[in-house]
DNA sequence: AACACCTCCAACCGCAGTAAT
DNA sequence: GATTACTGCGGTTGGAGGTGT
């Protein structure tokens, strides 16, 4: 792993260091000392920078070092650091024995964000995802104003792409010509969920925040055809976060791939280690605080777009992953699942 | 078996802060 | 006070290895 061997224009060596780099280095310091790092690969008879040398020094060499998988508790710490500390890496880390900066910034990017992600937290903010609840109101509001959605509207606000868009155009094209769709009881229950305060004790697992309702196996056909015969349970939250839950392992939505996620059946070995038992406890948890518990089979599994409360880019590709697929293929792969399902049962 | 795609993480880069001159 | 050197930090990169088709 790493980078190949290089060298820079003054015939230092870059890329990943070898075992007789990292013995060399090892001696030195123990002989010497850490520090001057200027000077220390000359004198350690290294071809390599001092910044170099300090890197692979604080980042793996260095005999304080606790490798390996993290622990919940470590999560747990570095969740709730971050969320009074920022990306402040450095002073998580010195908060944390044995782990680097560098490993704990990765082990955020890889592991963290997306498991927040995944519950509907920002996870630079640490509150629900605005753009969720942002479509939610907008189309709150544009419902009990009985006036038509604006396309345009919403894409100017940055919140979907085309095809989210479309999702949210046909559902209400299907309340336009649904009569049991009722904006008062959309309008009800989605202001629940906007104005019930930011629970941050979600990340809290409580032992018995697990309730009975929380439906594992419900198919979207399933969560679609309650719809229809239930409209007073319809709200835009459960509509997407249900259809859009993720059972799914990341590499199963590989790019040009429309695979079935596990919806419903029998959980297989494999898939039942995919979920993890704290995140589907914390989902329902988030889930019962969120909505107050209206909204029987309720999941929160959703992630939809790139959070627009998000104030600086994580990353600063054009691309994001998230899960294994882009955001933009989620979407995508969201809105097609839903028109799937309402062709299966006749809605449009 | 071959290919394509994705994840992970070690290592690099550039900037900012501080110390030394 | 200005300049230079050094160190620390956060963001980003890129390739090995894993997985799916």
């Amino acid at each position: 792993m790493g980078r190949p061997p290089s060298s820079d224009k003054n015939g230092l060596k870059k890329g990943p260091w070898t075992a007789e780099e990292d013995q060399k280095l090892v001696d030195y310091i123990q002989k010497h000392g850490h520090g001057r790092w200027r000077t220390l690969p000359k004198n350690a008879g290294l071809k390599r920078c001092g910044k170099s040398c300090r890197l692979r020094w604080t980042n793996y060499l260095r005999p304080d070092i606790k490798r390996g998988k993290f622990s919940l508790e470590e999560e747990e710490a570095i969740i709730q650091l971050h969320k009074v500390l920022g990306n402040k890496w450095s002073a998580i880390a010195s908060r944390l024995p044995g782990r680097t900066d560098n490993e704990i910034k990765n082990y955020w990017n890889t592991h963290i964000k997306k498991k927040l992600l995944r519950m509907g937290i920002d996870p630079v903010t640490h509150s629900p995802r605005l753009d969720l609840l942002e479509l939610s109101s907008i189309l709150s509001s544009s419902l009990c104003n009985s006036t038509q959605l604006n396309a345009s509207n919403l894409l100017s606000l940055g919140l979907l792409n085309p095809d989210l868009l479309n999702l949210a155009t046909t559902l209400l094209s299907c309340q336009n010509t649904t009569p049991q769709f009722t904006p008062q009881n959309f309008q009800q229950q989605n202001h629940q969920a906007l104005q019930y305060p930011i629970n941050q004790a979600c990340l809290k697992t409580p032992v018995d925040s697990n309730p009975p309702y929380v439906n594992e196996t419900q198919t979207p056909q399933a969560i679609l055809e309650q719809l229809s015969s239930n409209p007073t349970n319809f709200s835009w939250q459960y509509i997407l976060t249900n259809l859009c839950q993720e059972n799914v392992e990341p590499q199963s939505m590989s790019k040009g791939s429309n695979p079935a996620p596990n919806y419903g059946g029998p959980e297989t070995e494999n898939q039942s280690r995919i979920v993890e038992p704290s995140l589907n406890q914390n989902q329902a948890y988030f889930n019962n605080n969120m909505h107050g518990g209206s909204i029987a089979n309720m999941r929160f599994g959703s992630v939809l777009a790139t959070p627009s409360s998000s104030s600086t880019p994580l990353n600063s590709s054009s691309t994001n992953y998230v899960n294994g697929c882009t955001e933009d293929e989620r979407d995508s792969y969201c809105s097609n699942l839903l028109f799937d399902s309402l062709d299966a049962i006749g809605l449009v």
